[in-house]
DNA sequence: TTGATACTGAACCATGTGGTTCACTGTATG
DNA sequence: CATACAGTGAACCACATGGTTCAGTATCAA
């Protein structure tokens, strides 16, 4: 259960950071040595390397090294708990905001019908 | 474009504490103060106000102050665009994984590790 | 009026983050 | 061999984060 939570901590972190979620769709077109990427989002290596672990470290991305280029590419974790907590609690948002949906439906169909104006 | 991306790094960063996560599981059971969530938590007023801050600012907690007391409850963001995010995203993991699937689904079938049931 | 309650804000602290530079290692190649 | 190339690691920087304490302010209740 704690491990759990540690990985949805370290998965959410690593998507809240707009360089990273680029790399992850630079990566799910292809697969790209950290100079690549470092080039595509106009950063060193050394800060590319840091993204690259990051999301590593979140299993997001798997990385190779053959000679002297490591090759990163999508890793096996699929943000399959990420999706099922988002859904979940979609779900009670859902549920909370029912009545609140059927109230702003009619203010809509209200307003479309009787527009700004009483009377004509 | 980048109000999108700003929404996303500021919702993902949000949901990457475990205490933040856990009040708005809270928050889906009912409304709370703020001295409610921090007794909950264990942590002081202030810095329970800033979890609800942090939360509030993704628009994913909505507050009000009556009296001397701000109740708290879930904000109008259901995470639309997370949910969408992630989806995309795991169709393109899905594209690149449909081996990989396979022998997953054998190994569930095997063994039942994890205790968290599956999306939808 | 007095006092407790509920929150707020400033200041502080340790640690983490996103980025850099610089010096270095290991690998390819002319 | 000599040199360029890809990556790595340490050190540094400014700033953010997750928490605290302490000193308020505003409100409720007796």
């Amino acid at each position: 259960m704690v491990q759990y939570q540690d990985r949805l901590d370290l998965t959410f972190a690593a998507l809240s950071d707009v360089t990273r979620r680029g790399v992850l769709e630079q990566l799910g077109g292809s697969q790209a040595s950290i100079s690549d990427l470092a080039e595509r989002f106009q950063m060193t290596l050394t800060g590319m390397k840091k993204h690259v672990s990051v999301l590593e470290q979140a299993g997001l991305v798997v990385t190779e090294k053959v000679g002297r280029v490591r090759t990163c590419k999508l890793g096996p974790r699929r943000l399959e708990e990420e999706a099922a907590w988002i859904e979940s609690h979609r779900q009670l948002w859902s549920a909370r905001f029912d009545a609140l949906d059927k109230i702003v439906e009619k203010l809509k169909t209200q307003e479309k019908t009787d527009g700004h104006r009483k009377r004509r």
